[in-house]
DNA sequence: TTGACATAACACCAAATGGTTTCATATAAT
DNA sequence: ATTATATGAAACCATTTGGTGTTATGTCAA
């Protein structure tokens, strides 16, 4: 019983450049709200709701040390994208454009095979 | 000059969970408008507003044949996204574990040296 | 105990988002 | 030419989002 009804899904969590930043700068030491906000245009109420987004989307959590609440990153739950991903990287390189043939059986793309790098 | 100022970039547009259907529909198939609807309890205006935003991503691309628009997925953009979870994968997997040594230049880890793949 | 600091919890607000309906335009079919 | 079909575009609306400021609570230091 870890997640129930959870409103901010990876997806939405990472759609708001200000906490892709966050993520980014969490990515490297973990930090206090108050030491994130001086990165920040903005006020620290603001990042400690974008916090919060991101801890209900697991990408972050939160320890209470002392006065302090130092964020963390939880890189697990990257995994998620990168199954979601996953799905489509199928199309892009062209490894299992055959089986895309054989499922779809009907598109009649000629046949060229561009490997891209 | 292929991208201008784009209102809509890739994460905000797989932020909605309509959006992330639609992709999967295309994935299998090009669709025009109409039948893309069909799938979903909403209008044809609201689907179309939809593949407008996952076209600024490009994400999909429409082609107009006769009066319809076939709309179809553009796989490559998927790299972006790949690409901006390929730094966090580094935290996951600890390939790079030890590069993380040295950026951060702080922490005591034992250096276990694990080359995955 | 008192004061300073770090965060939490509210109430509030403007703008963006996701949907609607209606009207216009282009193409196909009869 | 007329009608039906497929989409485009606009005006509109409720809710969500991303920000603000203020007040309350908990913790550390004197």
């Amino acid at each position: 019983m870890s997640s129930s009804a959870q409103k901010y899904d990876v997806f939405q969590a990472i759609a708001d450049p200000t906490r892709r930043e966050v993520l980014k700068l969490l990515a490297h030491q973990e930090l206090p709200i108050a030491e994130i906000t001086a990165h920040f245009p903005m006020s620290r109420t603001a990042i400690a709701k974008h916090l919060h987004i991101l801890s209900e989307a697991n990408l972050v959590s939160g320890q209470k040390v002392g006065r302090e609440k130092r964020y963390r990153l939880q890189p697990e739950t990257f995994q998620e994208l990168k199954d979601w991903l996953s799905y489509y990287e199928q199309f892009w390189n062209n490894k299992l454009s055959i089986l895309k043939h054989v499922v779809e059986n009907e598109d009649e793309d000629s046949l060229n095979n561009k490997k891209t790098d």
